[in-house]
DNA sequence: AGATATTTGTTCGTATGTATT
DNA sequence: TAATACATACGAACAAATATC
């Protein structure tokens, strides 16, 4: 219809003197965006046309398109037809800018489980009776990986990570996005806890054994569309890992603490 | 101390070409950062030492220290004794930070209620008995806001809103800061959602004085220290909230669409 | 209170890189 | 190969903010 291209709060200088201009800018061409209705692959006007509408020079605009880059927001092309595209911000991103948030925060293995252990029960419910045979197969093809018996620490550890895996990718399946990121997430902040990590590296009697047969039959309940059972297999798997883990956390730092102070038992308060 | 203040991979031009150089450089300082165990509230150096340390030029330096000040990792000031500093990530930036991943994901209300129902619950029981006098006092000072009833739909508006308040403030208590952050957000998200905001602009008999008599429940279950109760009633309270703005969904769209095709329902009043 | 020094903030001009045609 | 269109990067200058004296 019209063909007005300057419709945002735009020239004007002083406004709210909180953000700095990049920000500004940067708020500025995203609500632009948002106004419009763009949609992931539309280009955004090249530098010089936003220098030109927003009144700022090439840094300014430049500065502000990175921190619409460093959100997941655009993505820029080099050359000719190049520029600034809305980009539909990636799972990882949103993963890495979401444990930014939790960096300075101490998690621990209670906390992350204590989440686990209600959505990934509703997740298994949500599923049964409404996966692909592909998607069966995905799942059961990371369970080839830890099948065998593990003959080093490296191939157990891997077994380790694989198991998770199996997680994510039931989890990346779900209907429901935000339960789907959640579980997502939260498996990815276990792989990163140091804690974690340590806890893989040791040998727990049984545990893998336990987790495939847990698996197994919650694929048979996936299938058979039964999803009471797959809930309650899913709840009794969390609740079991749960507390292995807490276990191994406890062994874990009585070993780190003896390492660091030797002859000491614990600390007070 | 040591004088040598260039270990990281600074003057190499050539090994990862996928990257931008600020987004390269951005993450060089943030890996310095983090190696450095540095904490909220510590000073990086300033643009000319930035500089003269990854060999870029001043524009350069910014467009990275902007994607680090997007991210929210940090903060800057002008003046003596200013430039960037470690900051710690608010949750109102994490929270806008992931909602730009929900943008164009498709998010409804029962999305949002699979999550609420049962993670509101695990939050309640955790926080029995747990709750301070004037944590107490804060909820108790939000539920005022919907003691009388509403006499304008603005009023009864500002009532819902304050509904949800009081379960983002329970979720601010809680000791997971995980279990914390993804209730608020999920409250978060239901405020922005434009179904929601139709929906709590219309009347909804009984849904207020319900709603109080629930929250009255939980404050004394909490107070009480009884876990269970406290989660009983918190999912109760989410079960009912679910069916109530469910319905209202349908209720809104079906209005929604006979509007938008004339000749349909007629609308009363 | 005012001057000054320090540090970021903003702009301009120019040159380079890169991908399309 | 050359021409074009666009982002990318550099460097120098100036403006604004703010702590300290």
């Amino acid at each position: 219809m019209e063909e007005d291209t300057s419709p945002p709060a735009t020239t004007l200088p002083a406004d709210p003197p909180r953000m700095s201009r990049p920000q500004r800018a940067a708020a500025a061409i995203k609500d632009w965006v948002v106004e419009r209705g763009m949609r992931p692959g539309d280009r955004l006007p090249g530098e010089a046309e936003l220098m030109a509408h927003f009144g700022m020079a090439k840094g300014t605009i430049r500065e502000a398109l990175r921190v619409l880059e460093a959100q997941g927001l655009i993505r820029t092309r080099t050359g000719p037809g190049g520029g600034a595209f809305v980009n539909e911000v990636s799972e990882a991103r949103a993963r890495a800018l979401l444990g930014n948030y939790f960096y300075f925060k101490e998690i621990g293995i209670t906390d992350i489980y204590e989440l686990r252990r209600v959505l990934e029960p509703v997740l298994a419910h949500d599923l049964a009776g409404r996966l692909s045979a592909d998607q069966i197969a995905a799942l059961e093809d990371v369970m080839q990986v830890y099948q065998e018996r593990p003959d080093t620490i490296e191939i157990a550890e891997r077994q380790r990570f694989a198991e998770l895996d199996f997680h994510a990718l039931l989890a990346s399946f779900s209907p429901n996005p935000l339960l789907g990121f959640q579980c997502r997430f939260l498996i990815g902040l276990l792989k990163e806890l140091t804690i974690c990590r340590r806890i893989y590296r040791r040998p727990i009697p049984g545990f893998r054994t336990v987790g495939r047969d847990y698996q197994s039959r919650l694929i048979e309940a996936l299938k058979a569309g039964d999803g009471g059972a797959a809930r309650a297999i899913m709840r009794a798997h969390m609740l079991a890992a749960q507390k292995v883990m807490e276990e191994q956390e406890a062994v874990v730092l009585r070993q780190f603490l003896s390492d660091a102070e030797p002859g000491a038992v614990g600390r007070p308060g």
